[in-house]
Parts: C-alpha cells; structure tokens; sequence
DNA sequence: AAGCTAACTGAAAACGTTTATCAATTAAAT
DNA sequence: ATTTAATTGATAAACGTTTTCAGTTAGCTT
C-alpha cells in the first residue's frame, strides 16, 4: 500500500551530517546569503549523499513545485510535438519540469487529464484545446492556476493565448501560388471532427465552434488574397477533411470528381499533402508541374524538405507559452502573443507553364 | 517567493464542512469501508466543493504520487512521439500522470533531466537513453526508484528492458527485397553520432558503445538474410549516416559514387526514406521502379502510407513499458519484453523487370 | 435486553519541509 | 576595543495528508 519507499536523506540527516542547523540549510537551498565556511561544509555533504529537498514538503508549504503542465490534442502529430518541445526546452533551462498529457482529440480524455492535473502539483499549465470554445471542459477547475492557451485564439477571456498569424499563413501561400501564374488553387481544410460542409466553412465564419479552428484562419488569408488578385472565390475548391495521409486522398478523390483544373493546393498539414501527392500522382498528374502544393506545419530541421511550406515557428511557440506563463506565475501581467509566419519556397514550387496559363 | 497561492480546500475544511473525522475521509479516500450514513454526507460536500487531496501531501506520507518519469530523445521524432502516446495512453488509463523530458539528442541534457526528476515526486521512470551503455548517467541518482528501459537492450544489467526485435526487422526487411529479385541491397544505418566508418559497423558489433543502437540489430538480419541468400556481404553497401531527411540526400550520393548497381534500399526512418528518394530521383532513378525502398518505424495510423515498412508497433512499446513499470512499482518481478516487428508492404515494393534480373 | 463480536471512528503523532521568532554568535567597520 | 550589521541555531507552528491506537458503534446471538 506504500509503494513509494524513500530512504532518501532528509534535511534533518543533512543538519546531522554537515553540522549546520535544519534553518540555515533551508535558508541556504531558499537563495539567502550564508557564511562561506558553512556553505563549503554543506556543499561538501551535498555532494556526498545527493541530497535534494523534497519538491513535494516545499509545494505542501506553498513553495512554487517548478512543475507546469502541457495538455496536447496529440503528441504523435508533428505540430504539437514541436510546440512540446518548445515547451520542454524553455521549461528545462528554467529549471522546471513538464507533466504532459495527450488528449488524443477527444473531449473525454481532455476532461480526464485535467481532472487528474488539477490534484496534482502544478504551478500552472499550458493548453492546447481539442473542446470547442463554449465546452472547455472544467475550466473552472483552475481558477487558482496560472493558464496559457497555446495554438489556439480566442479561447478563454482573460487568458493569454499564444498562436500564429495563420489568416497571414494562408495569405502569403495563396499568394505564392498565385505568383507562380496558378489561378485555381484548391484550400484542403483539416478539422479534428470535420464540422460542416464547405458551403458552411464560408457561411459560419463566425460561429465560435467553428472560429477556433487555424484551418479558418487560413482560409480567410486565402480569400483575401483572391479578393486582391480579382479572383472570384468558387466553393469548389473547397475541401473539408481531417489531418491525415488518407484525408490528403480523399481530397484528391473529391477534387477530381469535381472536375476542377485545379493547379494549386493548399494544404493544412504535411501528412494531407503526402496524401494528396500520392494520390494526384496516381490519376496521371505531375507534382510540381501540373499542381504546385503548398502545406503548413511541422517542417523544422528534422522533417521533409520537399514541400513548399509556411513556417510556424512552433518550437518557438512553445517557449513562448512557458515564458508568458512564468510572468503568470509571478504574479505579473501577461498578454496574448501572436507569431509570425514565413513562407518556405521549395520543390514543390514551380510556375506553370505558360503555355497553360489563362 | 511564494507564488503558489493554493486557497484549496484541505481535508480539514472538508471534515468541518461534512462532519466527518479527518481520519474517516482519508480512509474513504483510500479505499476503506465507511459507514453509509458517513459516505453520503461526504459525498455530498465533495460534490459542493471539487476538493481532492493534495498528491503532494499523500507522497510526503509514502502514498504512491501516481507520476510517472519518461526521458525520450527526441519527442518530435515520430518514433518517440509514438511511444510516448503509449506512455501517456496507458499511464491515463492507470491513473497515472506521465512527467516528461526530451533530451534532445544530448547527453549533458539527459543528465540535467534525470538529475531534476531525482529530486521529484516520481514513483517510477520510463527511459530510453541516448548515452551510450558504458556512460548512462546519473543512474545511482535513482536506486530506489523503479526503472524501466524502452526500445533498448542491454544498458543496464538487473532492469527490465522493452524493445522490439530489430534483428527480426532487418532479416525480414531484407527478405522482402529479396523476393522482389533484387539482390543488390544498400542499409543506411542511422546512429544519433555517426561513431564509425561503415568498415566499423560489421567489425565493432560487439563494442557495446554500438551494440546498443538498434541500426546494428537490423544489420544483423541483414546479414542473416544475405547469407541465407547465398549473397556475399559487401560493405560498400552499407552506409553509416543520422537520421534525417539530410541524411537521407547525403546516402543517395554516398550510394551513386560508388558505382554500385543498388536495386534495394533499407532505411532506418521515414525521414532518411524521403531524402533518399528525393535525391535518387534527381540522379534519375525511377522510385520503386529501379530502386525498391523498405523503412522502419513510425507508420502507426496518422503517418505516411506510401512505404514499404517495419511495423514496430511503438504505441504498443510504450504501454508495455508502463505495464512492467508498474509491476516494479507494486513490487512484483519484471522480466524483458521483446516485442514483435511485422513486414508492411506498401507503393515501393515493386518486382524488379525480369529484363534486369541477373 | 444483554452480551459479544466485528466493523468502524476520532484524537494525535508523524512525514519533510518552510517560516517566524528571538537570543546568541560572528564578522566587518570604526 | 567598540560599535554595528549580518548571520546563526533552537524551537515551534504550520502545510495536507496517513497511520496508530484506544474507544465507539452497529449487527448478531442468545
């Protein structure tokens, strides 16, 4: 019933050891000048047993846990793995540690991980939501606790989120594809519960269930750089689906059945562009020269670099997120950080030939 | 200096508020039988309140924390990414929440990891090292803590081990290219430090510093199946390199000044896979056509389909590890786990034409 | 209704730390 | 040598739990 046997060296055996009393060693481990003969004594018993104080006794007393908690729709997706790392990253050279939990996109799970967060020790957590904005599930949970929002915008009132300018994402890869005298350009949009159809995708903008989703985002940078070129918006082009290598087919399938000459994509993730790629390659066209593909996400230094990409900087959004929540948890204000976008021009860039141009 | 402003209900506010003992509720809370009339009027104010007992408190008293320790590599490479879902998947699923770290590649920072989560509220830990086996450090920091260590063998003598058998994947990997007809076979072994010349990969297999990478194990089952092929080994078809996509390029030309008529290619990731073909296609090679590609790793549900692959089953490792991991934490006895690998046939497996069969 | 178990209960001590108090010590500055 | 300021240690009270132990209650049996 006591699985958790300790044995370890406690603050009184360290007093014991060095000769120093109980207080001056907590005054010591709490950053308080010490005299200098008593701090080579205590180092030296340091150093001999390895002893720490316990995380635990110092949270019980109100002392800061340096523990923050990361809740993440998916750790498999590269998106929100490298927004952990970020978060990782920025935590461990601050000294803090990271209880993760991933809600593989369902609600049910995200409820039960912040039931769980919420008796723990955190000093406060970073949330990437799966829920819609209007059942973020048990909020009120962390009324006491420090919260960023990361990913997403528009979330909670009052707590910073930190996200990226994805209406500029989607803006500078229409644009892009423009540039390259490609005029039909497809939007293969990607949701955790593919919501409407695309008719609705135009319509319900403002809906808030709906807002939350980047691939929205996107969408409307889309629009506004068809609006600036004078192309008119055809919803046709349009293709709602989720985030994988098969929806990335599927899109294919329903572009082709639609009989468009599409001869640009965009793309929300990586896994959707392979998707796509594989499957316009089967019925007969050539990537890039047929259709240029552009894609969002997750092409920091480890992954593919054959796709013409939007950079999201997430690593860096994950830093982000710890540094906004430790001015939180400071007791300091904080306000929500928007990120830039980069377009990445690579293979899967080329301009049309002109012979097909309009 | 004290930032963590709990203003909690303790379990004393919940005895004044339900009128029940502190002792009575702590045993409610673990599990003892309580009288009817005590249970309801306990859970009626729980209802009222959201109050859980502090874990930080219950870990002081030697109550088990229910955190357990994961230290991975790399968490936004596919294949940690998926073991670390099984971790947070099966942890969940227990109750328990998973304290994780990424190491990045780097084993000062494995240390500093592993020298912070000493001094937490861990109950166990999940760790898949990037040190070598003579130079894992810090494991003294955790004698009393149970350990468990993931898609590895033999690092540490006395701890289970959970792995996959990469020998098995190699044989079968090479296997499969083999009964396509193609016999001239090139591995791109991947290391995190590229620690040898390819001469060293097949004359250093028993250094343990290069045992413990799981390239050497496919190697291995390379070598079984060429011999089992009557195929002579030659090691200018071997290729020691890392693991991305750059990696991927820099074996294709490594691979083509050599002069070698190669029809098969093993690659130990998704990402090298990529890079390989993207640069064999510039050298105007035809994928899978002249060169027919087999990976392993990461090919769980959401990733790319249009590899041939090693199915590693990594979600599987990871709740395997947390499995075994809580047997030590109970007490019990814990043994290895090699689990097993399984051939994908996927868009790069094509028969090579008979016109080039030798 | 009394007696006898067995099941349950509450007061208090303990866990490893921090903090406050206050008298006592030390070091530095004059 | 004296004053002043900085640091020290013993003690005790917290923090939110678990655990021990002696005492109480409820459910049986007669």
């Amino acid at each position: 019933m006591a699985p958790n046997e300790k044995a370890q060296y406690s603050i009184k055996d360290i007093s014991r050891l060095s000769g120093v009393s109980i207080a001056t060693l907590s005054r010591y481990f709490n950053g308080q000048s010490i005299r200098p003969s008593n701090e080579r004594k205590i180092k030296k018993i340091l150093d001999e047993t390895g002893y720490r104080p316990s995380i635990a006794a110092r949270f019980i007393k109100g002392h800061a846990s340096g523990v923050i908690g990361l809740i993440v729709p998916d750790i498999t997706h590269p998106f929100f793995a490298l927004i952990a790392e970020g978060v990782m990253r920025e935590a461990r050279e601050n000294g803090q540690l990271v209880l993760c939990g991933s809600s593989e996109g369902s609600v049910e799970i995200e409820k039960q991980i912040i039931d769980r967060f919420s008796q723990s020790i955190l000093d406060g957590l970073i949330y990437i939501p799966v829920a819609k904005a209007e059942n973020i599930p048990a909020i009120e949970s962390f009324r006491n606790l420090p919260l960023v929002i990361t990913a997403r915008k528009d979330i909670i009132r009052g707590v910073p989120h930190i996200y990226h300018d994805g209406e500029e994402g989607g803006y500078l890869a229409t644009k892009h594809l423009l540039s390259l005298g490609r005029r039909n350009i497809a939007f293969i949009a990607s949701f955790w519960d593919s919501p409407c159809s695309n008719k609705d995708l135009l319509e319900n903008l403002d809906r808030p269930s709906i807002r939350s989703r980047s691939s929205v985002d996107r969408f409307l940078g889309y629009l506004r750089a068809l609006k600036e070129a004078g192309i008119p918006y055809n919803p046709d082009f349009v293709v709602v689906t989720g985030y994988g290598h098969n929806h990335g087919v599927e899109a294919a399938s329903i572009l082709k059945s639609r009989f468009l000459n599409c001869n640009g994509v965009i793309a929300m993730t990586q896994a959707v562009a392979n998707g796509f790629t594989a499957q316009a390659k089967r019925f007969g066209y050539r990537i890039p020269e047929d259709i240029s593909v552009v894609l969002f996400d997750a092409n920091e230094s480890k992954a593919d670099y054959t796709f013409t990409y939007i950079e999201l900087h997430l690593v860096t959004m994950g830093q982000e997120s710890v540094r906004t929540l430790n001015r939180l948890i400071e007791g300091k204000e904080a306000h929500d950080t928007r990120l830039d976008v980069e377009l990445r021009v690579k293979e899967t860039s080329m301009a049309l030939h002109p012979a097909d141009q309009p």
